[in-house]
DNA sequence: AGCGGCTATATTGTCAACAATATTGACTAA
DNA sequence: TTAGTCAATATTGTTGACAATATAGCCGCT
């Protein structure tokens, strides 16, 4: 996240930024157990503040631990999944509402530029996954942080995010209806735009119930595997 | 497949949940700036456990954390508490709406058990801050469980509720309206015994809404301080 | 042959010494 | 007097060695 005042950047730090990324994109892969000398010779550094890294990653749910037994990385079953959109759609909800409230009218205006350039990518790349969560991430990252909630921001940003993100790497080709997402996030602006904090919350509630809905069926119909 | 009660308590986590209690109980105070080696005497352990335990606690936003300046408990403001209480509101509301769909008959009588154990306390302690948190605390504490959604109680009890009670601790003597909030508690597990997600959903939103007006109330009066 | 207990090994947990850095206080100069 | 600089110091960050324990493979037993 932003650290924006401490220059300095401590040998655990590094490494949990390492780690968190490698476990987000996958070169971790989720149940898989990891060795901590074979982390130390990967990201050139030692046991110490490799551990403490550990203890902080394992402290956001991203790994699990057993003592004497080793760390592996977290694997979230489908249905877990579903819970995670649960509460997002509650948290998402009130950050949106608290948006609605707070964001700076310059603010706003940088969210309606997002989204155009989001348009365009759609455009352009026609459909290349990746760019689509990028756009999506950055859209609802915004918004945490639009809400001047500390703490929800920190949550969402520096937990659930991470989790969820985990997974859209893998499944986002699989997912792809852009332009009605698109469409729901400028919905969301204009609420936010009109400072109309109630309809900003239902909207996004709806919309992340409809991004869950969306995975849920396919992994029913089999296309998504978790 | 529960919980492989792994018998092993390593040091780090004896050091772990040490320092949590510590600072909800408030023997730590908020702000105070805390020094390793002066925690390893306390503990009596040394620096390796003891730093990964910071870590953890960092990450749950119990401590703050400056490089080569030290680590010291987190201070709330009295803004950030009331955004605290906003974000309980959503999640709380979301467990009580899934624990009315999922929790089993028995953990429901075992519920209205324990709201009648609580009324007894609050008939013989007369009013006893202590016995009424812990009362607080026990009932949320069940709903949350009884979510069945691993991450959303991991999330109450593992980061929202150590905040809260670090205050709670110290505010709990004048924020007593006991009989009021056990007559909300029973509403919501009427509801949830009913199987009305949505009821107890809303039930639990206004309970803790009450709940945050009420602090705000005696802040601005001037009858607490934080 | 299949199963249970035991030992060997590798991995994790812990420790104490070493290096790096932010703070504190004194000192100098305007 | 006050502001700024610099060095001394104490605290944090890091390292590599040592101790404890879970896993895996082997052996003997049923």
């Amino acid at each position: 996240m932003a650290e924006l005042l401490s220059t300095t950047y401590t040998r655990a730090d590094e490494a949990f930024d390492c780690l968190q990324t490698a476990i987000v994109k996958g070169e971790l892969a989720p149940g898989e157990k990891i060795g901590e000398l074979e982390l130390c010779s990967r990201f050139n550094l030692t046991r110490g503040p490799l551990r403490e890294a550990l203890g902080r990653l394992e402290s956001r749910g991203l790994l699990v631990r057993r003592p004497h037994a080793g760390v592996k990385v977290v694997s979230v079953s489908a249905s877990e999944l579903m819970e995670l959109y649960r509460i997002r759609e509650v948290m998402e909800g009130l950050a949106a509402r608290q948006a609605a409230e707070r964001m700076t009218d310059q603010e706003i205006a940088d969210l309606q530029a997002t989204l155009d350039t989001h348009e365009r990518m759609i455009d352009e790349a026609q459909g290349q996954a990746y760019y689509q969560a990028e756009g999506d991430y950055d859209f609802h990252h915004r918004i945490a942080t639009g809400s001047r909630n500390s703490k929800l921001a920190q949550m969402l940003l520096g937990d659930l995010y991470y989790m969820v993100r985990m997974y859209r790497y893998r499944l986002s080709t699989s997912t792809g209806r852009p332009q009605r997402a698109l469409g729901e996030h400028r919905r969301i602006v204009e609420a936010i735009a009109q400072r109309d904090g109630e309809l900003a919350e239902f909207l996004m509630k709806r919309h992340i119930n409809a991004a869950r809905q969306n995975i849920e069926k396919k992994i029913q119909e089999g296309e998504l595997t978790i």
